[in-house]
DNA sequence: TGACATCTCAGACAACTCGTCTTAGAATCT
DNA sequence: AGATTCTAAGACGAGTTGTCTGAGATGTCA
């Protein structure tokens, strides 16, 4: 569906984590969110790198108003997963197993996490059959 | 003590997975693997990709002989583990627990996997082995 | 020994990305 | 109307990436 998962910057980054932590805000908030005491180079910097989020799908645009509203389109946990394909893909021939292995061996959980991790490895057998 | 995990770029990697292939080359011979039918142009292109390999403390060089022998100074896990971590700080906070759960939780691992995936969780009572 | 092949080294080059910034003009507010 | 705030379009320098050229050193061989 989505045709191009392209690459999310870090100054993109940082503005797609204001909208998910609001949910939903103008350019202009964002601004005073990310350069208090911004002048308007930094609003025009803003403005920017939502308009190469939204050639991106990672944000929608809400133009009915005067300032138009953006919202995040994606959450973080499909960024991870997106970064999570590319590194399989370029390193392991596109298989998630050598990163499982990677996590858990270096990852140092505590107790608690692998608890949690053994938990949900119960629940859903709804895995890919193979 | 490594100064700075630098990207590696596609086409370094490229070089980078025939030295893993073959532990040792010369620059001939790693051409003559990825380009066949090369031309001086393509030598080149790989002479600087060691180069920057090199500076990337990716890959040593031997001048002793004529043509000099290249060896890769990383394996494929360190890069993934440099790459999981690139992920985990910028989207994570730096942690990679986050990771693993997506990774559970997406649905995304086969039957297999998860297999694994579970009885790696078993062993380990606790710590790194070393 | 001289011709020639192969090597290293240094750097140019275009295309692209990324963060920043300027300008022009339209819509809104007081 | 005048000032403010918005959108839109694009320029800019810096850095990365893959490719390529040329000069000169070192090797091989008739």
């Amino acid at each position: 569906m989505s045709p191009d998962p392209k690459h999310v910057a870090d100054a993109e980054l940082a503005v797609l984590e204001m909208l998910w932590e609001h949910g939903a805000a103008t350019i202009r908030e964002l601004t005073d969110r990310l350069y208090p005491r911004g002048t308007t180079s930094h609003y025009a910097t803003v403005q920017k790198l939502l308009e190469r989020l939204e050639g991106k799908h990672c944000v929608s645009r809400d133009r009915t108003g005067f300032a138009h509203v953006f919202r995040p389109t994606i959450e973080r946990g499909d960024l991870v997963g997106q970064r999570l394909q590319d590194v399989a893909e370029k390193l392991c021939d596109g298989s998630l197993t050598p990163l499982l292995m990677h996590l858990v061996r270096s990852g140092r959980l505590t107790v608690r996490e692998r608890e949690m991790l053994r938990k949900l490895l119960e629940e859903p057998p709804r895995g890919k059959q193979e």
